[in-house]
RNA sequence: GCGAGGGUAUCUAAGCCAGGCCAAAGGAGUCGGACUUAAGAUCCGAUCUCGAAGGAGUUCAUGGGUUCGAAUCCCAUCCCUCGCACCA
């Protein structure tokens, strides 16, 4: 038989799932999932695919277990990606054509259009919600929106009303990365190069020489009483400047950042770096020191000026041991400050000097800088006669004190060299004033969400330390910006509310979206919002009646169930919008559990788009099929997991869905007479049943898709063996496809709905009753019984694979009553090595003497190799091995094709009869 | 560097929390067989090593330790993934 036509069937479904899965308040308890919501600036790939398939999986299965389920999807346009993007496009950028004509397939004419940035998003949302569609989404689509709506922007000005009233917003200075050329503060995707830079946080020390000031920038603040001099480039030339009013001396790049941070920098002259060397300057912590030479002084790292730490700096240790191996400076020493376990009085000469470095251009001096920086960071100490502080406290103490009393100030500075913007600027660290922040930070809040936290399940429980680390770490967010799509900040609208911060309760618009539309924007005050969402009354509220019925609908759906995500967004949006959520919503309403997914791989690398390392989800659907490409992704690796897309392993899987297809066609509408085989075949399918649904509770799809495909095929490999040859399939075979048919729905709908529709069923199987477990159809007995037989087979197999003789005939004999008696008792006894004395007070067992000993001592060593289960349910049955094997007699004929004869091992003089044991027969192969 | 999680046979992936059910499930791949004109599909078997009796030996990142007994518990080391922010 062949496979099914996919193409046909999957239309046919989505025909009659059209408006199905629209979710509307009814008497039944509700169960509502979201899932973080697209950003539509690309196609789909695979690794999307499962994000939005797992939740559907979970979907389907509550809808079948009776729930009304609400699955919505809405589309995230909030944010400055898009910008960037149609502006390379309309500049004609070959690496943003090429990845959106080529990669995503755009059509030509389309792409014209994304000089609009609103026209980039308005396609990709348009393809998304195409491709969720083919691929079975059970989503309520009427409940769709975009986050530029005029109606969800009226909501986002009603949740940042009150973040504002409730102390949650303030106004500060925040340094970001900065371009002079656009004028515009820079994120990740307007950079060229350097997009990992971190910004490091410098204390400028003040020197003094001749009423200037020299400023040195530094991480290590607390070192300044090591400082035996001062290192300038003689090759560069610095300028003075007045900054602030006082007279700076530093490198013309330093005098440029310091501009863009809050200081007005006038510069007056150039001062040639050869002028300052040999110079004296001064400063309260370490008196005066010398100005040096030092090639190695970069001008544009920091202020161009280095305050020297030979003892504890490698760099400046090795630059002045070089000086001096010329004879110069000969009377400057190094100068200890810091004890740190592990070296000895000048930790940066015990570097150098163990790794043999020979000079300062060496290329282990980064590292080396980074060791001793480290050790002294975590284990070092400051002398007494400087405080005795750790470091790691000095550190800023020293750094305030300097501030305070001594004219330091801050700069900031990357961590690594070279930050360029996509127009080819330079880019550099700007404070940025008036700037609104989220207060993350206030241990209230905090408190009030890791409260919040302890009542939330968390799938998988393993994320729940993350979790707790994330709300500790948090620290202010700056939540506005200056360019991007979104909403205005009511209060304050020449800013715009960052794009993580305008996704936090958006879940609870969901409920409501497709009725607040009914309102026209205007109408849509706070008030009207506060009345919604926290049944607030007000005067002059817009029709009432119908505020009423939304209200109502949020709270049948308030507060979701779970909220579905990748793992890289615990740090930021997963615990963002629980921060909202205390903030706004009481406490009834608060969310109750969270799913964190694993990250997808392609062909074992990362995926990543701009890589072009993806694999699309429409391609991928059109080539296996929507189901194939379902039960792939949910049944390769648990939700939680990595999961590795590879087109080969995908395949085999259509295969499998296949031979599902053609099974159930086949046997569906058996209608023949049922033996023991069959009662065993229903038994096994409760355990299945039960387990499938312990692990969809537990959103484990993949354990899911093993219970409910795989061990179900296991079993009917055994009873296809067992009635070899029998009539055709009985009327139990009927029943066990349509449990398994239901079983798979939710992981591959399509196949499903056309094999519910093939078995005569009434209705769509999305909505079928799951199957529930019937304990009354459980036959212990019998699966015990089968499961003797099949191990005795295997053992009778493995024997004829080693002897390699052609049987003429095979005898099982099978243990007698007493070593049955022993087995019950080695099972029950509490200490195993004890039981051989109770055994041998009882008298028929003495009289056996050896025969007893040794049965106890191999029944021991047996009952250690079986599952304890299966040890309880023989002790607890007395099966009879006797009849279990006359009654396969035909089948072992049949299996072997040799005569079988049973004997009781008890009246047999054969050798081997008497390595005869419970559930463990003796076999003799002649 | 810091924080969180992880390393299991050819690949993938159970098992680990609650140590003996473990040479270690399932799936894939590979090899052999049946069917077929052939391929594919399907079905059956094998797949760490040894073995002419259902067994034995060596394995679960590496090195130690605890225990009668360790893939599972403890310690150290190495490696991988995610996050470290104003960005979706």
């Amino acid at each position: 038989m062949s496979g099914p036509d996919m193409g046909q069937l999957e239309s046919d479904a989505l025909a009659a799932w059209d408006r199905a899965f629209e979710a509307n308040p009814s008497d039944r308890q509700k169960f509502y999932i979201t899932v973080a919501y697209p950003y539509p600036s690309g196609a789909m790939h695979v690794g999307h695919g499962r994000t939005y398939i797992v939740p559907d999986v979970i979907a389907r299965f509550w809808r079948m277990r009776g729930r009304e389920v609400l699955y919505p999807m809405a589309f995230h346009v909030t944010g400055a990606p898009v910008i960037g993007i149609s502006k390379r496009i309309a500049r004609g950028d070959q690496k943003a054509v090429t990845l959106y004509r080529d990669l995503y397939k755009v059509p030509e004419q389309t792409l014209k259009e994304f000089v609009d940035p609103l026209a980039i998003v308005r396609h990709f949302s348009e393809e998304y919600a195409r491709v969720m569609k083919e691929c079975g989404l059970s989503i309520d689509w009427r409940r769709r929106f975009t986050t530029v709506d005029p109606t969800y922007s009226k909501f986002i000005e009603w949740q940042w009303k009150h973040l504002h009233e409730g102390g949650h917003v303030l106004k500060g200075a925040h340094p970001v990365r900065y371009c002079p050329q656009c004028e515009n503060p820079v994120g990740d995707h307007d950079l060229l190069e350097g997009d990992k830079a971190e910004i490091l946080k410098f204390t400028l020390v003040m020197f003094s020489w001749n009423g200037d000031l020299i400023p040195t920038a530094t991480l290590r603040p607390e070192t300044i009483y090591g400082v035996t001099n001062l290192w300038v480039n003689p090759g560069v030339t610095y300028v003075r400047a007045v900054v602030d009013g006082r007279s700076w001396i530093v490198s013309r790049e330093a005098a440029e950042k310091i501009s863009l941070q809050d200081h007005t920098v006038v510069i007056t002259d150039e001062i040639p770096g050869t002028t300052l060397t040999d110079q004296e300057v001064s400063h309260p912590l370490c008196g005066k020191v010398p100005i040096l030479p030092a090639d190695f002084v970069d001008p544009d790292m920091g202020s161009g000026v280095v305050m020297s730490v030979p003892a504890h700096a490698p760099f400046d240790y090795i630059a002045l041991r070089d000086l001096q191996s010329l004879g110069k400076y000969t009377g400057i020493r190094p100068l200890a400050l810091i004890s740190v376990p592990g070296y000895g009085e000048f930790p940066a000469k015990d570097a150098v000097e163990r790794a043999g470095i020979e000079n300062q251009s060496d290329s282990r001096m980064e590292s080396l800088t980074q060791e001793v920086y480290s050790a002294e960071f975590s284990h070092g100490k400051l002398f007494d006669k400087y405080g005795g502080e750790p470091v790691r406290i000095a550190r800023d103490t020293v750094a305030k004190r300097m501030i305070e009393e001594y004219g330091s100030t801050i700069m900031f500075e990357f961590d690594t060299r070279s930050v360029v913007c996509r127009c080819g600027s330079q880019v550099f660290v700007k404070i940025l004033h008036d700037q609104w922040f989220l207060q993350y930070s206030d241990p209230e809040w905090k408190e009030q969400v890791a409260d919040h936290l302890k009542d939330m399940a968390l799938v998988p429980p393993e994320v729940r330390a993350e979790f707790e680390r994330t709300i500790d770490w948090l620290k202010d967010w700056a939540c506005t910006r200056r360019v991007g799509l979104g909403t205005l900040l009511p209060w304050d609208p020449a800013w715009l509310i960052e794009p993580l911060s305008d996704s936090t309760i958006y879940m609870a618009y969901y409920t409501i979206a497709h009725r607040i539309r009914e309102f026209s924007p205007e109408l849509l005050t706070p008030e009207v919002f506060d009345f919604i969402f926290l049944g607030r009354e007000s005067p002059e509220l817009p029709d009432k009646a119908r505020l009423e019925e939304i209200r109502a609908e949020f709270l049948y759906w308030y507060p979701y169930n779970f909220r579905f995500s990748a793992k890289d967004l615990i740090s930021n949006h997963l615990t963002f919008q629980l921060f909202h959520h205390v903030a706004i919503f009481p406490q009834s309403l608060l969310p109750e559990g969270m799913v964190v997914f694993g990250m997808g791989l392609l062909n074992g690398a990362k995926m990543s788009s701009s890589k072009g390392n993806v694999f699309l989800l429409e391609d991928a659907v059109s080539e296996f099929g929507a189901d194939t490409v379902r039960m792939f992704l949910v049944g390769s690796a648990e939700p939680w997991q990595d999961f590795d897309w590879r087109n080969e392993l995908v395949a085999s899987t259509r295969k499998q869905i296949e031979r599902f297809w053609n099974t159930v066609s086949e046997l569906g509408n058996s209608t023949g007479e049922s033996s023991d085989i069959d009662t065993w075949l229903i038994s096994r399918l409760q355990y299945h049943i039960r387990r499938t649904t312990e692990a969809l509770d537990n959103f484990q799809t993949r354990q899911a898709l093993q219970e409910s495909f795989y061990a179900i095929e296991s079993d009917l490999k055994w009873y296809r063996r067992r009635v070899a040859g029998a009539p055709h399939g009985s009327r139990h075979l009927k029943e066990l496809c349509s449990v398994w048919v239901r079983l798979l729905a939710p992981i591959i709908p399509f196949t499903c709905e056309y094999l519910w529709k093939e078995l005569h069923k009434e209705g769509l199987v999305s909505f079928a009753e799951w199957p529930v477990a019937d304990e009354k159809l459980v036959t212990p007995d019998l699966e015990l019984a089968e499961e003797l037989l099949a191990r005795t087979v295997e053992d009778i197999e493995s024997i004829l694979k080693i002897i390699q003789i052609e049987p003429a005939s095979i005898s099982i004999y099978y243990a007698p009553g007493w070593k049955q008696e022993i087995f019950s008792m080695v099972a029950g006894a509490e200490d195993k090595n004890l039981v051989i004395r109770e055994i041998m007070k009882n008298d028929s067992m003495k009289k056996r003497g050896k025969e007893a000993t040794d049965a106890t001592r191999q029944c021991t060593t047996l009952i250690h190799r079986l599952p304890p289960q299966l040890v309880d349910q023989i002790t607890a049955s007395a099966i009879d091995e006797k009849s279990i094997f006359e009654n396969a007699c035909s089948f072992l004929q049949k299996e072997f094709g040799v005569p079988i004869k049973v004997f009781d091992a008890g009246e047999s003089v054969h050798a081997k009869a008497s390595s005869a044991l419970p559930f463990k027969p003796a076999i003799v192969i002649e």
